[in-house]
DNA sequence: GAAGGCACTTAGTACAGTGAAC
DNA sequence: GTTCACTGTACTAAGTGCCTTC
C-alpha cells in the first residue's frame, strides 16, 4: 500500500487532528485482505466486526476509538477462548484454573465485604442489567491453525503464539534481577564503590569529626538565647536527613533492609453522618438515607461540579455501585439517578469548606499541630537503625474512582479499607498494633521488598502500598542506579543505533519491526507500550501503536518522509508529533501498515517483552524505559552546555536552565492542563507590560524635550537631567524586556509540566554540577523536598561531573 | 511461553500554604 | 488586612518490567 492510499484513510493532519483521527478510517480498508492479514488479525478479527457495529452506534468518534479498543481488548479474551477451541486440554485446564482463580477472588471479595459490615450495611448484589458481557459468543471461536505463514519467524505475534516453532535468537539464560542490578552497578558503579570504600575510612574519620563539631555546637548553642527546643528539633531533623547511605556498603542481593519498624498506616476517619437538615431528594421528595447509602451519595454530591458527572459511564458505574450500599427499600425507591437531587449536600459541603477556610489563626495552628503529631507518630519508620520518612502513611479514603481519560471503571465506589484488608511488613517481633478490636489481614517479614503495608483495592484489584518517601535510602539508591544504567547506555548507544539501522534492512519482518520501534523509542523518547486490559482506558505506547495512530506523508510542510503520530499515551495525554524520518524507516512503516485496518497493531510481531529481551541482550540492564531517562538527561546536559553563558547573571542562567528543562519536558511530552488562573494572570501581566510601555513613551518624550532644551540653552543642569532621563529610559526598557520575556516564558510553559522530568528523568548530578560550576545556588533549582530527594547527588557531584 | 502477579516508578491534579501586591 | 497568584505537597492513577505459575 502506497502512502497515498494510507493518507486517503486518514484525516488531514495538523491542527486538531487528534481525536478525529479515527474518522472514516475504516473506509475501504477492509478490502485489503490477505493471508497474512487473516492470521495476523486473529486477535483483531472480532474487534473489527465490533468496530463496525460500534461505528453505527456511536456518534462520538473519540469514544468510538475507546470502545474499539475495549473490543480490541476483547481480543485477548477471545484469543484465549480461541485457544480453548484449537488447542489441547492443557489450555482447557488453564482456562479452568483461571476461572477457579476468579471464583476464589470473588470469594475473597465477598469475605472482605462481610468484614466491612461494621461500616456498611451489607446488601446482596442487585442484578442490574449487565452490559459488560455483550461480546457475541460466536465471535469467540475462531480457528487459525491453518493461517500461519510459512516464513520463518516472520509471523504476527497472534499467530506465533499458536506455534511452538519460534526460533530462539536470544540468549537462553535469563538472570535474576538482583544479579543484574549488581552487575549494572558493577561496570559503572563498581569503580565508584571501590573508590567509596577506599574513601570510606577517611570519610568516617571526617564524619566523627563533624559529629563532634555538631555536638560541641549543640552544647554551645543551647545555653544561648535561641529557643532550645526549636534548635534541638532542627538538629534532630538534620541528623535524620543526613544519613549518607551512599557512602555505606550495599545490602546483599535482593535484600532491601535488615530491620524495619513502623507504626502501621493511618486509616481514613469514620464516616460522619450528615446533619438531619441536610436532605437528599428523589423525584422532588426528601428522603433520609441509611448511613451507608448516604456516605456513597456524599461522594457523588461532592463531585457535582466536576466534569466527571457529565460522563455517562461515570454515572452508570456510580449508580450501579451505589445501589449495592442501599437498603432494600431504598433500592425500590431510588431507581433512576437522573431523579436524584444531591444539591443540598453539595451546598452543605461548600459551606463546610468555606468554614474551614475562614478558621481563625489559632484554630489553624491547632490543626497544624495536630497534624504534625500524627506525622510524628505514623509518618516515620526506623529502617536499619535510621529514621526515615514514609511517603504515604495514610490509607486511601473511600470515594469514587477517578480513572483518567475514558476509563471504563470511572465512578465505581472505592470501598473503605479496614485493618482486615491490610498486610503489614516489618521485622519480626515489631508488628504495630492494629486499631483496638481489629486485626491485620497478615503480618509478614519480607526484607526483599520495600513496602511497609499493602492492601488490594477493590475497583481494579490492584495492590496498593505504603512506602518510604523519595528522600529515603531505598528510593535514592534505586534512583542513583537508574541514572547509572542510563549513563552506561550513553557509552554504547551509538553501537545500538548502528545495529538497529542495520536491522531496518533485515529480511525478517519481526526484526525490522523491532528496529523501527526501537528507533522511535530512541528518537522520540516514546514509552514501551505494554498491552492493556479491556477494563482500562485505551492508551498506547510504542509497541502497542495501532495503524490508526500514524499517518504517512511523502512530503509535508517542505519535509520529506514525515510520520505523523497522534495517539493517547499515559494518563490519556495526547501525543502529537510530525516527524521526518529516514527513508528506510518510512518505507518500512508503509509495509507494516499494508493490508491492515486502522485498529490493527502497527507492530504486530512485537511486544514489550520481545523488545526488552533484545535490549537486555544488547546491554545488561537495558530496557525501553532507559532510553527515556538517557535521552532526557542527555538533552539536559547538551542544552545546558549550549545555553549557559558563564558571564551571564544568575537570573539569566536560571532562565537557561529552565529552557533546557523545558526542552526535556517537550521531548517526554509532559503536559499539564492550563492553570485555571492562567488567563487572568496573563491579562495582569499584559497590563503591566502596557503600563511599562506607556511609561517608556512618556520617558522618551521627556528625554527628547530635555535634550532639545539642553541643546538650545546649553545649560549644564538640562544636560544632566537629560542624562538621567536617558538612564531611566534604559532601565524602563530593560524592565519591559524582562516582562515580555516573562510573558513568553509563561505562555510557553502554559501546557508544559517541568516537574515530572526534573523529578524522574534528569540525572540530578547534571544540575548539581551545573550549579557548582556556574555559581548558581542549588536552592534556585531544587526546592527543599527536591534537595532532600537528591541529597546523594548534591553530596556526590562536583562541578566536573558530566552525564 | 502466555498470562497474571507483584513491586516499583512515573504521572497529572487538587488543594493547602505562602508571600507579594494592593 | 485582604486578595491574588504562585509554589509545594499530598494524593492516587497509570505506567514499566521482572518474576512466577501453570
Amino acid at each position: 500500500m502506497g502512502s497515498a492510499e494510507v493518507d486517503k484513510h486518514t484525516p488531514p493532519s495538523g491542527d486538531g487532528a487528534g481525536k478525529d483521527v479515527l474518522t472514516g478510517l475504516s473506509n475501504g480498508i477492509d478490502r485489503h485482505r490477505s493471508k497474512d492479514k487473516d492470521h495476523h488479525s486473529h486477535k483483531h478479527k472480532h474487534k473489527d466486526k465490533d468496530r463496525e457495529k460500534s461505528k453505527e452506534k456511536s456518534r462520538d468518534k473519540h469514544k468510538d476509538k475507546h470502545k474499539d479498543k475495549h473490543r480490541d481488548k476483547d481480543k485477548h479474551k477471545e484469543k484465549s477462548k480461541d485457544k480453548k477451541h484449537d488447542k489441547d486440554d492443557h489450555k482447557h485446564s488453564k482456562e479452568d484454573r483461571k476461572q477457579d482463580k476468579e471464583e476464589k477472588k470473588r470469594e475473597k471479595e465477598k469475605l472482605r465485604e462481610k468484614s466491612e459490615k461494621a461500616s456498611y450495611v451489607e446488601v446482596k448484589s442487585e442484578p442490574l442489567s449487565d452490559e459488560d458481557d455483550d461480546m457475541p459468543l460466536a465471535s469467540r471461536s475462531f480457528s487459525q491453525s491453518s493461517q500461519i505463514d510459512s516464513e520463518d519467524d516472520d509471523q504476527p505475534l497472534a499467530a506465533r503464539k499458536k506455534t511452538k516453532t519460534v526460533v530462539k535468537t536470544e540468549k537462553p539464560v535469563k538472570r535474576k534481577a538482583e544479579e543484574m542490578a549488581d552487575e549494572e552497578n558493577g561496570d559503572v558503579s563498581k569503580k565508584k564503590n571501590k573508590k567509596v570504600k577506599e574513601e570510606k575510612k577517611v570519610k568516617e574519620e571526617k564524619k566523627v569529626k563533624e559529629e563532634k563539631k555538631v555536638k560541641t555546637e549543640k552544647q554551645q548553642s543551647t545555653p544561648n538565647g535561641a529557643s532550645p527546643t526549636k534548635r534541638g528539633k532542627k538538629e534532630k531533623k538534620e541528623e535524620e536527613e543526613t544519613w549518607k547511605w551512599w557512602e555505606e556498603e550495599k545490602h546483599e542481593d535482593g535484600v532491601k533492609w535488615k530491620s524495619l519498624e513502623h507504626k502501621g498506616p493511618v486509616f481514613a476517619a469514620d464516616y460522619e453522618p450528615l446533619p438531619g437538615n441536610i436532605k437528599f431528594k428523589f423525584n422532588g421528595k426528601e428522603m433520609k438515607l441509611s448511613p451507608a447509602a448516604e456516605e456513597v451519595a456524599t461522594f457523588y454530591a461532592a463531585m457535582l461540579d466536576h466534569e466527571y458527572v457529565t460522563k455517562e459511564i461515570f454515572n452508570k458505574n456510580f449508580f450501579k455501585d451505589w445501589r449495592k450500599f442501599m437498603t432494600q427499600s431504598e433500592k425500590e425507591i431510588i431507581t433512576d439517578l437522573k431523579k436524584c437531587d444531591f444539591t443540598h449536600m453539595l451546598t452543605y459541603f461548600k459551606a463546610k469548606s468555606e468554614e474551614r477556610k475562614n478558621r481563625t489563626k489559632e484554630e489553624k495552628q491547632q490543626l497544624k499541630a495536630e497534624n504534625e503529631e500524627v506525622v510524628k507518630e505514623y509518618g516515620w519508620c526506623t529502617i536499619d537503625g535510621h529514621k526515615q520518612r514514609i511517603g504515604n502513611f495514610k490509607i486511601e479514603p473511600p470515594g469514587l474512582f477517578r480513572g483518567r481519560g475514558d476509563h471504563p471503571k470511572m465512578g465505581m465506589v472505592k470501598r473503605r479499607v479496614t485493618p482486615e484488608d491490610v498486610i503489614i511488613n516489618c521485622s519480626k517481633g515489631t508488628a504495630p498494633k492494629p486499631p483496638p478490636g481489629r486485626k491485620w489481614k497478615e503480618v509478614r517479614h519480607d526484607n526483599t521488598v520495600t513496602w511497609l503495608a499493602s492492601w488490594t483495592e477493590n475497583v481494579q484489584g490492584q495492590v496498593k502500598y505504603i512506602m518510604l518517601n523519595s528522600a529515603s535510602r531505598l528510593k535514592g539508591e534505586r534512583d542513583w542506579q537508574k541514572y547509572e544504567v542510563a549513563r552506561k547506555l550513553k557509552d554504547c548507544v551509538e553501537k545500538i543505533r548502528e545495529t538497529y539501522k542495520e536491522d531496518w534492512k533485515s529480511k525478517e519482518m519481526k526484526i525490522r519491526q523491532r528496529a523501527v520501534a526501537l528507533y522511535f523509542i530512541d528518537k522520540l523518547a516514546l514509552r514501551a507500550g505494554n498491552e492493556k486490559d479491556e477494563d482500562q482506558a485505551d492508551t498506547v505506547g510504542c509497541c502497542s501503536l495501532r495503524v490508526e495512530h500514524i499517518t504517512l506523508h511523502e512530503q509535508k510542510n517542505g519535509k520529506q518522509y514525515v510520520v505523523v503520530f497522534d495517539f493517547l499515551g499515559k494518563d490519556s495525554i495526547r501525543y502529537y508529533n510530525e516527524v521526518p524520518v529516514e527513508k528506510r524507516v518510512f518505507k518500512n512503516v508503509q509495509i507494516f501498515m499494508e493490508n491492515k485496518k486502522p485498529g490493527d497493531d502497527l507492530f504486530d510481531r512485537l511486544n514489550t517483552t520481545i523488545m526488552n529481551k533484545h535490549l537486555n541482550d544488547l546491554m545488561e540492564g537495558l530496557s525501553a524505559k532507559v532510553f527515556r531517562t538517557f535521552n532526557a538527561s542527555n538533552t539536559l546536559q547538551e542544552q545546558l552546555d549550549k545555553l549557559t553563558e558563564s558571564k551571564s547573571s544568575v537570573t539569566e542562567k536560571i532562565l537557561a536552565y529552565n529552557r533546557a528543562n523545558r526542552a526535556v519536558a517537550i521531548l517526554c511530552n509532559h503536559q499539564r492542563s492550563v492553570p485555571k488562573t492562567f488567563a487572568k494572570s496573563m491579562e495582569n501581566l499584559q497590563k503591566k507590560i502596557d503600563t511599562k510601555k506607556e511609561a517608556i513613551e512618556a520617558a522618551e518624550k521627556s528625554y527628547k524635550d530635555l535634550k532639545k532644551e539642553a541643546k538650545k540653552t546649553g545649560a549644564a543642569a538640562a544636560s544632566i537631567a537629560a542624562g538621567k532621563k536617558e538612564k531611566q529610559l534604559e532601565k524602563l526598557k530593560e524592565q519591559l524586556m524582562k516582562l515580555e520575556v516573562q510573558a513568553t516564558d509563561r505562555e510557553e510553559n502554559k501546557e508544559i509540566a517541568l516537574g515530572t522530568s526534573k523529578l524522574n528523568y534528569l540525572d540530578p548530578r547534571i544540575s548539581v554540577a551545573w550549579c557548582k560550576k556556574h555559581d548558581v545556588p542549588i536552592e534556585k533549582i531544587y526546592n527543599k523536598t527536591q534537595r532532600d530527594k537528591f541529597q546523594w547527588a548534591i553530596d556526590m557531584a562536583g562541578p566536573e561531573f558530566v552525564f
